[in-house]
DNA sequence: GCTATCCATCGACGGATGTCAATGCATCTG
DNA sequence: CAGATGCATTGACATCCGTCGATGGATAGC
């Protein structure tokens, strides 16, 4: 694999790469609607919100879920296929 | 999901979150008979053998590969079913 | 308009991480 | 036996990362 690609791929499973992050994208995926905002989150990790907003952010960064503001509310939602890639990328090693 | 699992999902995740160690899995899959001892990698990857060394170690303990002394060679290879495994974890967030 | 709520960002701090050079330990070879 | 080879480990160092508390901006409700 060249460097480029691993660098590019190893920035996706850092993003996975925190039990934090895991539980909060599994949180996201079996919430209705598929979608949560960061003050559903903040509870079920324990962490203070600003932390919880920093994790949202590298999981964006990383492509893995999307944001859609409404109102006061920032909606998560896990990416259309991100996770389908992920594992692909994974099985293809 | 449970936190307990989170962390250990995780473990594989950070062990995969490094561009050197993608490129040393890599190596290996690629290799002749599915193995590589640490003196076949230290060249492609660039590094001194200590690191080498110590991604290995890493990768050992998220159970991605394995180990196995041959004389005064180490032989590594991936564990069998281990990406399989990670991949079905990642579907099912 | 005031206040409360939701969120992102900043600064700071401790701990983890990637790397190297050096050392030590087995194992092979002469 | 003596030297050489392959590997793991150690100590040191710079950097990155996860977390918190505090701050500021935007939006809703009174």
């Amino acid at each position: 694999m060249p460097p480029e690609q691993a660098e590019h791929l190893a920035m996706a499973f850092k993003a996975l790469g925190d039990p934090t992050r895991l539980r909060l994208l599994s949180l996201i995926a079996s919430s209705d609607g598929g979608e949560a905002c960061i003050c559903d989150l903040i509870d079920p990790v324990g962490l203070s919100q600003g932390t919880v907003s920093h994790h949202m952010k590298i999981l964006g960064s990383a492509g893995l879920v999307t944001r859609e503001q409404r109102g006061r509310w920032a909606y998560y939602a896990i990416a259309d296929g991100a996770l389908e890639r992920v594992a692909a990328s994974v099985r293809a090693l």
